[in-house]
DNA sequence: GTCTATAAAGGGATAGAC
DNA sequence: GTCTATCCCTTTATAGAC
């Protein structure tokens, strides 16, 4: 029938949602196999090895976050509303995907060369601009004085680290899952308080 | 001769070098051996198997961790600087360990019962003083309203974030090795003015 | 306590039937 | 395209000599 899904994407959907949803970074073929209900064999008949279906998911991950990310970066509404689309883009996403960022990271360690997505070629126009709207309103005084990059570390760093480090927070602050959702949903507006100053 | 290591503590800080400065995750007890200089078999006499080997060395990163945090916090001084002081002792330690917070995420995604240390008894009287001290802060308005889970949990984003994701920041900003350490020593004086606003 | 040799298990990959 | 059976390699773990 015309709505099935073909394996091969059926199997790269699943071993999407077993590594960033469920965190499973060590997921064995015959795990994602089980998962997606396939035959171990059609894994490899597919994408030849682990690795590579591996590799694949990750970098469609990677360029489908920063793609969203940027675009987001290159709108063409003010300043403080495109930082707050930003911050709400990004925790959605994480939301979304919890372990994401986590798996990047790990796997950036051991592969930096699979990282030039990070990089594409139009970025430095988008920071061009940004520097100067950043410019703008530390000048307004609603934002300290601090550079782009230093601005955009404290941004990705308040909006990722909650995600990441999960368990930890959950166990300090004792919040069970429901309260750490809404703890998480809270951070959009706490995010965007802390970076902008009140005009007084 | 008396100064010499013993064995077993060799076995130990090399295991933690190899997994928490290294980064290497999925050393194997072969690596670990080769990298301590003893044989393989030895790993086995002192820890039985790579797992208790793994577990014992992760426990006492987290518990050292967590209590030399704990320790600052507890101190007798001003709030303004005790976070300061938290501050620098948060990133000193990550620049010594880079790859500990993201073996804590990994691991207690999948043992959350080997979390305890995070939440030791006296946690809530320290809590206590701490929301105390935040309270009078915010009504100074040196400190933007909110509560203490997110003040810590701000913190803690800013200072641990930029080791965690390090290759991906390096790789947006390209920033060298050299410059990448010069960005994190910045961040001490641009965290604490991100979280206290200036009086004015 | 330390070594060598070997067992045992787990998981990735392929051949070949259907 | 999908399945079963099998191979092979890596790594952990243990037995036993020194």
């Amino acid at each position: 029938m015309s709505g099935a899904i073909p394996t091969e994407d059926l199997i790269k959907e699943t071993a999407k949602r077993v590594f960033f949803q469920q965190g499973h970074l060590k997921a064995t073929t015959q795990e994602i196999a089980d998962a997606a209900g396939v035959n171990r064999a059609l894994i490899h008949y597919y994408f030849r090895s682990r690795n590579l279906l591996f590799d694949r998911v990750l970098q469609e991950a990677m360029s489908g976050f920063m793609h969203k990310v940027l675009s987001v970066l290159e709108a063409e509404t003010p300043f403080q509303e495109k930082i707050g689309v930003f911050i709400q883009t990004f925790i959605g996403m994480s939301a979304e995907f919890p372990y994401l960022q986590n798996f990047i990271v790990t796997e950036m360690v051991k592969q930096p060369d699979k990282m030039t997505v990070f990089h594409p070629q139009h970025l430095d126009e988008v920071a061009k601009k940004l520097n100067e709207e950043l410019a703008q309103e530390i000048q307004n005084n609603t934002v300290a004085p601090t550079t782009l990059e230093h601005f955009i570390v404290n941004i990705m760093s308040l909006c990722s680290y909650p995600f990441i480090a999960q368990p930890i927070i959950q166990t300090i602050f004792s919040l069970n899952q429901a309260a750490y959702q809404e703890f998480l949903q809270e951070r959009k507006e706490i995010i965007f308080k802390i970076i902008f100053k009140e005009k007084s």
